[in-house]
DNA sequence: GCGGCTTACGTCAACGATGACGTAAGTGGA
DNA sequence: TCCACTTACGTCATCGTTGACGTAAGCCGC
């Protein structure tokens, strides 16, 4: 039975003791040259690599880190977690996923399995806005970061991205390229209540100052989603409402009112200019490529990752980073 | 600073040993009522949890699967890890996600962290069909599942779909409708050369004996993704070929030859039918709906982890299990 | 030629749990 | 009444590694 072997049959074979096998493996200082060269013949040997287990049970680290999403079929997460990655291992540390499918029990089990293997530190965008959890979890020790939300504590940091700001930047773009009918497509739901009206907020705001009208008309709220999308569009063709431009809550929305316009007849952008949020990569694969918000999900993972190690230096650090947003203006806007 | 209690100090609250609070939390037999209760009001009011890392250096279970992807923002592996985290939790286990991105460097280290985190076992789909990467880790005793590959061995076992079967079904299902003049969007790369042929070869097969003409013109091979679909389908249209039926490669290049074909001002299905491959979420919300050949995911998961326990027991299980595939009938074929 | 310093190791305990085994008290049957 | 058996614990070793500390040998300076 070919099980691992262990640091023992290391030290046997190479004629020193674990202690010294140990010393080799993580580079301290305090033994030979002759040695060094005998221990690393004798681990390439036996292929030894070190149990992480008994490793991490006395130091306390492991070299990993647990990224936890709700889902990743939307793709804004899947690439969040990509950038994240990145950030990860250019710290040379290796990343662990989890997703909790918006289910607060799982979320906390998540948590829990994380925090007893261990990991150096998590990253997280929480179910439903949730603080409870994340703070049990910090309290016990588990240095964390929260994504997408405000929240500060011992061992909790949180990294934003500037929501207002980038809706605004796309409204703008709309005015600014002539629009005038502006509408918008906004979400129905409540569970992330603080990001949902920032939006809305800022297109009725920015409406006001560029001299426009805004009435409540011309915000309609479906499931974000395509299907969400189309029928939220559609709702505002049969309304009557006049459109030359169009806010979506996120992409996906902005698919669906894509798929409604074209099959109204109307041209995008000529007739009906479309801007989306959050710049998934399937925008520049759609025709007409989708002018969309971008958020910098990579800067996002590396804040997260630069947030954590100074929390572990004990830097108390309870200032949120904000992340930098901009807009990508490609052909349907 | 609130650090984790252990068991010794639950064993002092309670006043009994620590072994007795280990067979009270692990629901061993062998303790009175009163201690039971006596032990759990100490776990409760101590917050103690076990530490995973010290139960598994001794046990050498996690109650832990580890879920290997090359990405997530193809929906086909986000769906993908929907179905096996689905069969995962139903075994009452927790799944630990990594991703590679096809960089086989850096899928050894994910094989080499899970296997040092005693994960119970790893579900896979490896980058570019390695073997010899998974061959060394199931050496070292981490049993196995390969996804989408026919491989077998000690601790290693495989979960395949019918492939040829699925682009059949597909390919008939055009023929059935009335398309007589086919095309098939196949990809470039050979980097998963033992599914790259299949595809192709079930429709040079099934337009054999469906009494139709094939000739090398009808496949067009590009990128694997939408624009790649839709330049693919460009060429084939610029090219002449005629054309009233498409089957793709997968559901990115269908959605690109959509594009492609709704540009030239052709109505699907009705001047040509379209069918795609994996069915992700996205086919039924795009405008017309795609059908699709679709892999039972949620199948996928479950037989791989029922493989999992069954390598677990000692049965030496070196047939592959094979999970159906249907097709998915909308709007475009 | 002696004290102090450095180098190159080794020894031992500890991390937090469970496996193997021991044992005192209680139970039941002949 | 005695023995066997069960129940309800406790004791000790162990998983594989690293932290803390000990120490013999060599070197240096005076």
């Amino acid at each position: 039975m070919p099980s691992r072997s262990t640091i023992y049959d290391v030290a046997a074979l190479a004629g020193v003791s674990p202690r010294t096998v140990s010393r080799v493996v993580n580079d301290e200082a305090g033994f030979g040259e002759a040695t060094r060269l005998r221990v690393l013949d004798a681990i390439e040997k036996l292929e030894y690599r070190p149990n992480m287990l008994a490793r991490a049970l006395i130091t306390r680290r492991t070299g990993t880190i647990g990224l936890v999403v709700p889902q990743m079929i939307d793709p804004f997460f899947a690439e969040l977690v990509d950038g994240v990655q990145a950030a990860v291992k250019a710290s040379g540390r290796t990343t662990i996923i989890a997703k909790h499918d918006d289910d607060l029990a799982e979320f906390d089990s998540i948590l829990e399995t994380l925090s007893s293997f261990a990991v150096d530190g998590a990253i997280v965008y929480s179910p439903g806005g949730d603080r409870a959890t994340l703070f049990k979890h910090t309290l016990r020790g588990l240095p964390t970061v929260a994504l997408g939300m405000e929240i500060s504590g011992t061992n909790l940091g949180s990294v934003l991205w500037d929501i207002t700001g980038g809706a605004e930047l796309g409204i703008e773009h709309l005015v600014t390229i002539g629009c005038t009918k502006l509408v918008m497509l906004s979400r129905t739901g409540t569970r992330n209540s603080p990001q949902l009206p920032r939006r809305e907020t800022a297109f009725r705001h920015t409406l006001q100052s560029a001299g426009l009208q805004f009435s409540e008309a011309q915000v309609v709220r479906k499931d974000p989603t395509i299907d969400g999308g189309r029928s939220a569009m559609e709702a505002v063709l049969a309304s009557g409402t006049p459109v030359d431009g169009v806010f979506a809550y996120n992409d996906a929305m902005a698919i669906g009112a894509l798929q409604a316009l074209a099959l109204a007849g109307l041209r995008v952008p000529h007739d009906v200019a479309l801007v989306g949020f959050n710049d998934i990569a399937l925008c520049s694969a759609l025709v007409p490529q989708l002018t969309s918000v971008r958020l910098d999900r990579v800067g996002i993972g590396r804040e997260a990752v630069a947030l954590l190690d100074r929390m572990r230096k004990g830097s108390d650090h309870r200032q949120p980073v904000f992340v930098d947003v901009e807009l990508i203006v490609r052909q349907s806007a």
